[in-house]
RNA sequence: GUAGGUAUAGCUCAGUUGGUUAGAGCAUCAGAUUGUGGUUCUGAGGGUCGUCGGUUCGAGCCCGAUUACUUACCCCA
């Protein structure tokens, strides 16, 4: 058989043992802040059945899902006529009917009416598991990767948009980062603007194009909105709403004025801030410090099943996209039959974020350590008396091993280096008659003869 | 879907107007050093130059096709 050069498919990664301490780092910390808010972790499975994905995501999503070819003959039922080149949408339902779960909230609605008997209302779960898209991979950009959700469905208020304010504060401070924005928006808000210059039913087409103000700047809106359907007058009423500046007060008060006629608008503009309220009495320092909350009626998220509160996070330290993101929706469930029943989410970019903090170098020390101590190997009989040496480490909560042949000293100490193992414990014949074992400090490289009591102490601490 | 870029050792990459036996660093292994790593020195192994075809006396280099990877756009996290 020839051999074949080893890869991994398109946009997927392998993560070594060094990232894999890093990621679970981000993970924990994240899962840590959700707990403590009273959020509760859920699993959903890998694959879906195809029916429950196709439909959620819109027409662009339905293609960027991966479907899972039927086991077996998974030709033979299906009429030829079927076959034809042109029918290959007509062909999936034939020959595919599970699919890898492309986002973790149409999965997580799906579970809220399975289990709809079991659970007591407001439900707030958490999820940190990979999802797969079958896009075009680039940078910070994969076809499998991780999100970490925290949803709460059956609650209306908004103290939970106030307390995603403070799960995104709190997790983002504990990672170290000092200068980041949770920018807020509120769909009611664009939805009264898109009523007040009348075009109501092109609110998609606004919020894309003024969502990419600080991408392609005022002209570039300005051109896109006129692609998309906008005249002149309704361009020239748009901009000063989207130029808005001021303190987040400043910002409110003027769209009180421009919005005044929209029952729907003034609305949003009531629910930021009560949010606003909420924030301040939880954590005042979240809304007195700079740029921390920011309202931003730019804000839009290509999701167009927000109806709420909308946010994301960017770090300011460095350049790259949003590191979260969240909102409101209401009719979660609606789909699969369960009505009414509102929700509201945000999520972590586990990888942005590792992307940040490792440039950052904001990943702690400790992180990386892994053995703490390396059981040399001379010989057999060395190798026999360690055993019950490696035991008694093991048992004081001390990750040890030992050393598995009796290879060149030079060897396993490379071992020992290579890993990062900031201990050694020698053992040879001097050792064994004497019941005093020889530790060498890796890092200063000081080796003292200690006794294994005093051996643990020192090693524990 | 649209438009670029790249493909040479396990990894990151050099490789002159086309010219003999294709190189470096890192990594690996061995030795200097039979009880001591991270530094140093010496040596070794490792290549169908992505694949197929064309031009040429001669192709890693030029041309065409193809595949893979990659970057940007659309969209998204």
């Amino acid at each position: 058989m020839a051999t074949i050069k080893p890869s991994v498919p398109k946009g997927t990664r392998d993560f070594s043992p060094s990232e894999m301490v890093k990621r679970n780092y981000i993970f924990d910390t994240i899962k840590s802040v959700f707990r403590k808010f009273g959020y509760q972790e859920i699993q959903t499975p890998s694959m879906e059945n195809l029916n429950t994905l196709t439909g959620k995501y819109g027409d662009e999503g339905d293609k960027l899902i991966f479907k899972i070819l039927n086991s077996g003959d998974y030709l033979a039922k299906v009429k030829p006529e079927k076959l034809s080149p042109d029918n290959s949408n007509g062909l999936i339902s034939e020959i595919s009917e599970k699919a890898l779960r492309y986002d973790l909230t149409v999965p997580f609605a799906r579970y809220v009416v399975m289990h709809q008997n079991e659970i007591s209302f407001p439900f707030k779960r958490f999820q940190i598991q990979p999802v797969w898209r079958a896009d075009r991979p680039q940078r910070g950009r994969y076809r499998e990767f991780y999100q970490c959700d925290a949803d709460v469905v059956g609650s209306e208020s908004l103290l939970n948009e106030a307390e995603f304010v403070l799960i995104y504060n709190e997790a983002l401070s504990k990672f170290g980062l000092k200068d980041f924005t949770i920018k807020i928006n509120n769909r009611k808000i664009l939805s009264g603007i898109a009523e007040i210059i009348g075009k109501p039913e092109l609110i998609v087409d606004m919020t894309v194009a003024i969502d990419k103000l600080d991408k392609i700047g005022l002209d570039g809106v300005v051109k896109e909105l006129v692609e998309r359907g906008f005249t002149e007058t309704d361009i020239e009423k748009l901009k000063p709403v989207i130029l808005l500046e001021g303190s987040n007060e400043e910002k409110l008060e003027s769209l009180k004025g421009v919005l005044q006629t929209s029952e729907t608008g003034l609305k949003g503009v009531a629910e930021i801030e009560t949010i606003f309220n909420y924030v301040s009495a939880l954590n005042a320092e979240i809304l007195s410090s700079n740029r921390r909350l920011e309202l931003d009626i730019t804000l839009a998220r290509g999701l167009n099943y927000y109806t709420g509160a909308i946010f994301e996070v960017k770090t300011n330290e460095v350049a790259m996209g949003s590191i979260g993101g969240g909102g409101r929706y209401d009719d979660l469930t609606g789909m699969f039959g369960l009505k009414n029943l509102t929700g509201a989410g945000i999520s972590f970019g586990a990888d942005r974020i590792y992307d940040v903090l490792e440039e950052l170098k904001l990943f702690p020390e400790s992180a990386e350590e892994t053995t703490k101590v390396l059981i040399s190997n001379f010989d057999p009989e060395a190798e026999a008396y360690a055993l019950p040496v490696l035991q008694q480490l093991r048992a004081e909560g001390i990750a040890a091993e030992l050393y598995p042949s009796s290879a060149k000293l030079k060897k396993q100490m490379g071992y020992a280096d290579g890993k990062n193992i900031p201990y050694v414990i020698l053992i040879g014949s001097d050792e064994i008659q004497s019941g005093e074992l020889s530790l060498k400090d890796m890092k200063s490289g000081e080796q003292q003869k200690l006794r294994i009591e005093e051996i643990i102490k020192k090693v524990k601490h």
